[in-house]
DNA sequence: TAACGGAACT
DNA sequence: GAGTTCCGTT
């Protein structure tokens, strides 16, 4: 169940930071040159994203609704989404609004409800240690049917990066783990902590390369001289064989589909310049042009269909011009046991099923097929044999004073082990080299304390049965995983990081267990460790909860806290001084909510508003309400 | 709603 | 020059 619950946790956290947006509109002062913006609270479409510019940032909330009923069905609750739906409207300290809108909070229940579901079964895989982050899109129907009833719903709200959102829109397609290497974060029954441990680091030290490695190929794709045109930008994509589930070719010569147009989109703003704010109505502006000049033409009656004109001079045109690329097959896609046939009804368009390790061109281009096909797997080789990824440095970690002190028998569920001060802390090297980036995995004492930690206890837990530590290995295990998901939580690295404690404006329904706290040692040699994880708040409230709850909240803090510490990308710090998260609020709801049984979707509603009369500004609460469970009950 | 193309702009 | 941004129209 924990299991369970954890990955439901982590994962509709990951869900979060991609699908669940709600931003308010008070960008006006930022970006005076945004007509739209003209009328300040307007809510935002789905398609069209105008958050901010280059970084600028707005307020911005985030919901997250990690419910896991297996009652849900498609289409049914629309009504109770209509109802859950009124646009809220809340002054924040500073003055400005923070609304939240009917769209996305009808996201949050039907849609996003079912890819969460999805996510929990399929992409967070644990078993097999894998995130595989691809098509998901074309899952979530199917993905309701097999999980458990928790609900879990998780709001992160305050002043957040514009980055955030829209950086984790292409991101979940960047990141994967290799498949061979992947070691499995569950831990068997027998697994020493010390394996567990050594497990997380690597995992972190693959997420790392792995990310390097992206960051490089995404930033070579269609190059030319220096520039980058959108055509060519297209081409290497459709023939990297890396997109195809945002673009693809269909079977018919030069044409493809932009199954993700605002995906493609994406890609292309960000790859150009960082665009967040490229959408698909502006490519396709873009692609209109290229009518007139006979590079593309638009495929009448299909949605989303364009054709290169002169595919092979466009091709040749772009060997000759183009710095070399080199784009390794989407491991991903032997994980998922190559690629679905897909069929777009409305469209009749079909698409071949594309063979993984090769590019997929139409047949009309056999010629220049077969010399793709010959080339990428050249290439693919270089990528394997020659190119270096730089490795991960992995630093401070004691395991052996940590196996000295633990006990080598593992095959009595009674033994305990004693854990030495934390100085079990790994440090890895993260992001771009030069960036500066670390991963700084949690003490694993601090860790098991945190998720531990029980309110009536006297002392604070000094002995760890293997059960516990069983369940706190898989957490590291999935953190470091998912830690590497999180880059664009990159600006609360100031807030949560050595000058403003976050969390130290808790309020007194909150204690700290005073073991947790940093010790004047731990900071003369290292940098501060988070807050969030030595100081780990732990709710008064979980008195009366269930040592699950309790858990679960810990484990939430550390999320949020590795998500914060572990970036990839740098924002400028001066920017983040204000930029702190509002609050993060968790509210895990006793089991058994229906999303889809109206008079719940109401009380399910009804817990945004107590969160939101929290006004702790740059402090993360982990609220386990009992007025959740009286409203319910 | 996708698609189109004008207009202003960078 | 090659889009980007926005928008009215189809």
């Amino acid at each position: 169940m924990l299991y369970f619950l954890l990955s439901a946790c982590l994962s509709g956290f990951l869900l979060v930071l991609q699908m669940a947006r709600v931003r308010t509109h008070d960008c006006t002062r930022k970006h005076p040159q945004a007509r739209m913006h003209t009328d300040a609270h307007k809510l935002e479409t789905s398609s069209r994203h105008h958050s901010s510019v280059n970084g600028e940032h707005t307020n911005e909330c985030l919901f997250f609704a990690m419910t896991t009923s297996n009652h849900i069905k498609s289409g049914e609750n629309s009504a109770a989404e209509n109802r859950l739906a009124p646009t809220r409207r809340r002054k924040r300290s500073d003055g400005t609004d923070v609304l939240f809108a009917e769209a996305e909070l009808t996201w949050l229940t039907d849609r996003h409800q079912r890819i969460f579901l999805y996510i929990c079964v399929k992409w967070f895989d644990m078993d097999k240690s894998r995130l595989n982050c691809s098509s998901f899109f074309g899952y979530f129907e199917q993905a309701h049917n097999s999980v458990n009833d928790t609900t879990i719903v998780i709001l992160v709200f305050g002043q957040v990066s514009a980055d955030l959102f829209t950086e984790c829109g292409t991101l979940p397609a960047n990141v994967l783990l290799p498949v061979e290497e992947t070691p499995s974060p569950k831990p068997s029954l027998m697994m020493s902590p010390q394996l567990v441990w050594k497990q997380t680091i690597r995992l972190g030290e693959q997420i790392n390369s792995h990310l390097i490695q992206q960051d490089r190929l995404l930033s070579e794709v269609g190059v030319t001289n220096g520039k980058l045109t959108l055509w060519q930008f297209l081409l290497e994509l459709l023939l990297s064989n890396r997109y195809t589930d945002f673009i693809r070719w269909t079977n018919r010569k030069g044409e493809f589909v932009l199954l993700q147009a605002e995906g493609v989109a994406k890609l292309w703003g960000m790859r150009k310049d960082r665009n967040h704010r490229m959408n698909y109505d502006k490519l396709s502006r873009a692609l209109r042009y290229y009518y007139e000049k006979n590079i593309i033409r638009k495929v009448h009656g299909h949605k989303f269909v364009y054709q290169f004109i002169g595919l092979r001079n466009l091709i040749k045109f772009c060997e000759q011009n183009s710095q070399e690329v080199t784009l390794p097959p989407r491991d991903w896609d032997k994980i998922s046991g190559g690629r679905q046939s897909m069929t777009i009804t409305n469209d009749q368009i079909n698409i071949k099923t594309a063979v993984p390790g090769t590019v997929n061109v139409p047949a009309e281009e056999e010629e220049h097929g077969e010399n793709l096909v010959m080339a990428d797997h050249k290439q693919q080789t270089s990528v394997l044999s020659t190119k270096k990824l730089l490795p991960a440095k992995m630093v401070d970690v004691d395991l052996e004073s940590f196996a000295e002190e633990s006990s080598t028998d593992e095959s009595m569920s009674s033994t305990n082990y004693n854990l030495p001060e934390s100085n079990h802390r790994g440090l890895l090297s993260f992001g771009s080299p030069g960036s500066g980036c670390l991963i700084e995995s949690i003490s694993l004492k601090s860790g098991l304390q945190t998720c531990f930690y029980k309110p009536n206890q006297m002392s604070t837990q000094e002995q760890f049965s293997q059960e516990q530590l069983k369940k706190f290995s898989s957490l590291l295990s999935t953190f470091a995983s998912l830690s590497s998901l999180f880059p664009s939580l990159s600006s609360l690295e100031q807030s949560v990081g050595s000058s403003g404690d976050p969390f130290s404006q808790c309020s007194d329904a909150w204690s700290v267990s005073p073991s947790l706290q940093p010790s004047a040692k731990q900071s003369h040699h290292n940098p501060p460790m988070s807050s969030l994880t030595v100081n780990a708040p732990v709710p008064n409230a979980c008195n009366q909860a269930d040592s699950l709850t309790s858990q679960t909240a810990a484990v939430v803090a550390m999320i949020i806290h590795l998500g914060v510490q572990n970036r990839q990308y740098r924002i400028r710090r001066h920017r983040l001084q204000n930029q702190t998260l509002g609050y993060i609020l968790l509210v895990q709801v006793i089991p058994n909510i229906g999303i889809e049984q109206r008079s719940k979707t109401c009380q399910i509603s009804s817990l945004f508003e107590p969160c939101l009369t929290w006004k702790h500004q740059g402090t993360v609460l982990i609220y386990r309400g009992g007025i959740f469970r009286e409203d319910i009950n």
